[in-house]
DNA sequence: GTTGAGCGTT
């Protein structure tokens, strides 16, 4: 049967990259504003402005959605966008915050290496081989080399 | 009424 696909069950893999930072913004520019703005590509569950000591705001918030897929549409979408007069910049966030807080239940050997976001794989492998190769198109893997003595030497062709 | 690099709190 299904194994997934219905039942909003979240097994604990749910909560990842959900939060946006939005720069560039204006100095009359509140997190209702953002929440305002953002709310056309999903639901925001939090918005946030950082301000000053004298409540000047300094121009860059935090906005968290209720879905990783809608902080990615939003990035897209309101990135580069008008609000308040100035054309703000919308990013993923820098760091899992979130999803170190979630890891924290389980504390010991288990050592989480970095869910790096979850990779957008479209498709999945379905018969044998992780993905169908396709010629002329980049697989997204990368390959880090090192240990490579010295004698070795540039090549230009 | 001003200015413009930058990731925050539970």
């Amino acid at each position: 049967m299904a194994a997934e696909g219905q039942n909003g069950g979240d097994d604990g893999m749910m909560r990842i990259g959900k939060r946006c930072y939005v720069s560039n913004l204006a100095w009359k520019t509140s997190w209702q504003d953002l929440k305002d703005k953002f709310r056309e590509c999903g639901q925001v569950v939090y918005a946030n402005v950082t301000r000053g000591d004298d409540g000047r705001s300094k121009g860059w918030g935090i906005v968290e959605f209720e879905n990783p897929d809608e902080a990615i549409a939003a990035v897209n979408t309101l990135n580069g966008t008008d609000l308040g007069g100035r054309r703000i910049a919308v990013r993923e966030d820098r760091e899992d915050r979130d999803v170190k807080q979630s890891l924290e239940g389980e504390e010991g050997a288990a050592a989480a290496p970095r869910p790096a976001r979850a990779p957008r794989g479209r498709g999945r492998g379905r018969g044998r081989g992780p993905r169908a190769p396709i010629e002329g198109e980049p697989s997204g893997f990368q390959v880090c080399v090192q240990g490579i003595p010295w004698k070795f030497t540039f090549h230009l062709f």
